[in-house]
DNA sequence: ATTGATAATGAAACTCAGTTTCATTGAGTG
DNA sequence: CACTCAATGAAACTGAGTTTCATTATCAAT
């Protein structure tokens, strides 16, 4: 199997400093108020952890956001940023997002809507949509079987467009 | 509104002794007409694995197959059931699939038509269904972003309906 | 401020599924 | 038979993920 060396997420839409700052703020308060009825507290290395995610362009591992908040912060440990991961994804602010290289990487889901994932397997690179027609159909066939669903994963592993054109369709 | 065609598949319908002999015989074909092609041949420990894959009643891990085919012969590595779940797994004869315990599970491919599944994140139920509707609204989503589709992966976590009778609503 | 309780932390150790190494066996060919 | 190379299993290795543990930070109650 190919091994890609990093995802990399389409660009998001852009965000004025202003938004950006008003969406960090929400952020921040619901980690806190998750945090709060746990009977813990958001501390500056939480608080790290969570602005490194929302600052990517890209979906990051836990290496990468353990690396990217220790350029700020030559002290914070790995286990920190393990520990917060586990902490933001129970509180439901990010997921684990699936990948070509074996490592679990994340993507915080209060940025945007709900979207699926298609994965090419030669460059890596990820593509995100949304199939608002898939998500009904989906619900149908949860209920039709007594299910209750909690959260899901849809990842389209293929080739994308770019390196279709590079490298022609021969597999 | 659309009737959605889904159909509960496991546990797996019913194969009169002749028709499991009939589609066993396909599959080692199949399996056989990979491994020439790779200058490889079919041992009987390659034959071992498919055989339990195709025997099982549910989806097996790696441990699971050398578990169930070291029954049968004492002396079968794990080295071999990992490669030859590789080998299944290049000729696209078997499919890795999600779990709840982190350990990767196998399903034979050439079993069934094409299917999702809803994993109980309580008991580890997998329930597998299909939704050509979904199927449908995948493809089209994928041809517009210029992506071609190799394999894909559509699981929903949650909670199956035994579960949540026994266990009531509450998380 | 001082104390005591407990949350929080980082370095390092540990786990374990997954993978590779390596010496040996086996199957096929000339 | 000798030669080649695929195939194998035991054991060693890998590395992402996770836990341990000694230490530090926080904060409430003196």
């Amino acid at each position: 199997m190919t091994k890609t060396a990093e995802v990399i997420l389409f660009p998001r839409n852009a965000r004025t400093p202003a938004q950006f700052q008003q969406w960090l703020a929400t952020v921040l308060q619901t980690f806190q108020d998750y945090l709060v009825t746990r009977g813990l507290t958001l501390t500056h290395q939480r608080e790290a952890v969570l602005r490194c995610l929302m600052a990517a362009q890209r979906h990051l591992s836990l290496e990468d956001v353990y690396a990217e908040a220790r350029r700020k912060d030559r002290t914070i440990g790995r286990a920190t940023v393990f520990r917060t991961l586990r902490l933001l994804q129970e509180c439901g602010l990010v997921a684990e997002v699936g990948s070509t290289d074996g490592r679990a990487r994340f993507e915080l889901k209060a940025d945007r809507p709900h979207h699926d994932h298609m994965i090419c397997v030669e460059c890596g690179r990820i593509l995100e949509f949304e199939s608002p027609m898939m998500e009904r159909f989906q619900d149908e066939a949860v209920k039709r079987h007594g299910f209750v669903a909690l959260w899901h994963r849809h990842e389209i592993f293929g080739r994308c467009a770019a390196c279709r054109r590079l490298r022609g369709r021969a597999s």
